[in-house]
DNA sequence: ACTCGACTAGATAGATCGCTCTAGCGGGTA
DNA sequence: TACCCGCTAGAGCGATCTATCTAGTCGAGT
């Protein structure tokens, strides 16, 4: 049993996020499409809408950056793993019906200025998908201040092109940021000297 | 007259539809910040909050579209003109205490699901955008097709790293996003004008 | 002087907001 | 049996939301 009714509030919570932002949520909203008591939201999140937000934030955060791995690890070589997410991506979206873009960016912007708690959680997960990109780039052969640099223009060209593809319901954006970041991750390894003694150099 | 206290509405609405959103807004505080009677919201724009929504994402988004040729026109070149814009958009973000950056983006995602009339006109300030742009960088000798695909890469770019620079209250995402834009403008530029002599870009 | 339309001014309606409150259910423990 | 406690269940509070309504002010045209 443990609380599955929590689980659910989560999940849907995460979903009204994605979709239509923090401030444009209510609480009844959740409850409702949750099938969840109304009660049981304040006795699982005490801290209210804030802690639920921030709850959400971290743990829809997390998922998505799972897919970092998930989809660089079955690719052949980094660049093709790069071409597929932001395919994969903007497949994705248009499935949605434009609706499953980043879990948080909505969020973010809104709670930028107006709520420190929030704004704070927004930003550990951006900071965990940098991290996680950078790690994945200096295993390539970056230095850790190009991969960190590479790694942040990467969240921040799929982050951008999200919002330009929702707004356009098109998948160009996304296109567009991938053929980018395809194109200079190429010159930077190039430029670094892959010293893998694993077979992945091509060109 | 046309009344001053349209444009004040205007403005005030602007002002914090890009600081807190669309639903974080409400029409009180527009009229009370900007010493509006409350019942001139509704003479001025009698469609209501969506109106006045609307008219605010056209008219702001325009007026930022006005930084393409104010920035880039002045530049010695191309790629000056790259950097210096990133630049000048992550000090003036930081000098207005994180809150000064794209006027639309938030309301964009917002809206994108939740309101056709909103999610067009927004998709219309980026369209107009990312024409400039375009416009700009055929000028420089790039075909048709790599200016526009150049041309919505720098808008992603940019408003990705908005995100994570308001979140982060950091400049950083604002320069990793702009240096990758200068450089894969520079390997664009190489392949496809010819060069012109001007000794300038270091770093 | 008089009218009329543009605009100001704000009270108020009706819905919805986040949140608190009490009551009851159900199963493990004594 | 009796008791506790995690959890469900939802009525209801005060605040706030968008929008409408009436009344008043002002200036230009006749």
């Amino acid at each position: 049993m443990a609380s599955d009714t929590r689980e659910r509030i989560l999940v849907t919570t995460a979903e009204h996020f994605r979709r239509q932002g923090y401030n444009g949520t209510g609480i009844k909203q959740i409850v409702e499409d949750a099938k969840a008591p109304f009660g049981s939201v304040y006795h699982h999140f005490p801290g209210g809408k804030e802690q639920l937000g921030a709850e959400v934030i971290r743990t829809a955060g997390a998922m998505y950056g799972e897919l970092l791995p998930a989809v660089f690890g079955p690719a052949p070589d980094l660049l093709t793993g790069a071409r597929d997410f932001y395919r994969l991506a903007a497949q994705h979206l248009e499935e949605s019906g434009w609706e499953d873009a980043c879990p948080i960016a909505t969020v973010a912007l809104e709670v930028a200025s107006t709520n420190e708690e929030l704004r704070k959680a927004t930003n550990e997960v951006f900071e965990s998908w940098v991290a996680g990109a950078t790690e994945m780039l200096e295993g390539e052969g970056l230095s850790p201040e190009a991969a960190r640099r590479m790694a942040i223009a990467m969240v921040c060209a799929l982050e951008g092109a999200f919002i330009l593809a929702r707004a356009g319901r098109t998948r160009e954006p996304l296109h567009a940021a991938g053929d980018l970041i395809v194109a200079q991750l190429e010159a930077e390894l190039a430029g670094a000297a892959p010293h893998r003694a694993n077979g992945s150099d091509e060109e």
